[in-house]
DNA sequence: TCATATAATTAGAATAGTTCTAATTCCTTC
DNA sequence: GAAGGAATTAGAACTATTCTAATTATATGA
């Protein structure tokens, strides 16, 4: 058996990249990210994380994140002003966020479609990045009513 | 010569149709918002209408701006968690954010753009609205050196 | 025209999310 | 096992915005 799972592996490569420490804070903070596949804020992060480490501080959840963001294992989301949130997904993709129920669901993006969108800037706009954000509603609530109530993802 | 111009017809219209009344203070807001082509924050609008009336307070340049974008007037541009800014510009249009100079550039949509990126929403989503942010750099500094220099746009 | 009702404005307090500060603890290296 | 730098922590501070409660303006209609 391995003395290091592949997230640890992945966490320790990345951090050490950037010239960071692995910390048990930020281990346990990465590892709560990718167990659900939601959108949560540094809040719910801070909530979830303190079952595994109950002396977490609120002040070092904020500091993993916003580590964990630059070093580019996880996203950041906003829409609006509300909480910015954050996402273990780092395959491409869209934001659909459901008026009605305040979730959010990830959008693949077929290949090209970021450099086709990209095609509708004039001369001397060099976009680093494209950012699509759909607001509506969703017609499969029956799936939410059978799995778990798990507030806002 | 006209007592009402256009654009006081077009508020007075937008706001009775929704129930509201026209005050000088929307009115004045409105007019701010119509002379430059940016997107101002609330205080920085605030600043702006102060000196055509002194005495208007911040929270009402909220309540106004909040009015004008309910009326569909206006429409509010989030970067990140910035303050909110309002934009006149009603054409289908994207936001280019300057990551170095923090201004932001209206995109024309050409038609059809919207609809073509909503065919990469599966089944069941229903989207009311899509935003297109890009953020880069640009490729004209050399406009805003000539041109007065007025902050963010 | 005056009375009444409702809408809008206002100053300042309150709020929420996040960042800052300064002290402490933890690692790494010599 | 010191020393120095990095990370964590509690709590204060900050910023943009919203709320509250009082005041002022406007419309209606007797
Ligand atoms: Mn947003
Ligand atoms: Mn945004
Ligand atoms: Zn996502
Ligand atoms: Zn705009």
């Amino acid at each position: 058996m391995a003395t290091h799972t592949e997230f640890q592996e992945a966490l320790l490569h990345k951090l050490s990249d950037s010239g960071l420490r692995s910390t048990p804070q930020r281990e346990v903070v990465f590892k709560v990210m990718l167990q659900k596949r939601d959108h949560p804020t540094a809040d719910e992060v801070f909530a979830r994380v303190k079952s595994a480490m109950p002396s977490i501080s609120l002040a070092t959840v904020y500091n993993c994140l916003d580590t964990l963001v630059s070093c580019g294992l996880i996203r950041q989301v906003n829409f609006e002003r509300g909480p910015t949130r954050y996402c273990p997904n780092l395959h491409p993709h869209a934001h659909f966020h459901d008026l009605q129920t305040g979730s959010t669901h990830d959008i693949d993006l077929p290949p090209g479609l970021i450099d086709q969108v990209k095609t509708i800037l004039p001369e001397g706009y060099d976009a680093s990045s494209v950012e699509i954000i759909f607001r509506g509603k969703t017609s499969f609530a029956a799936a939410s009513a059978i799995l778990p109530a798990t507030g806002q993802n």
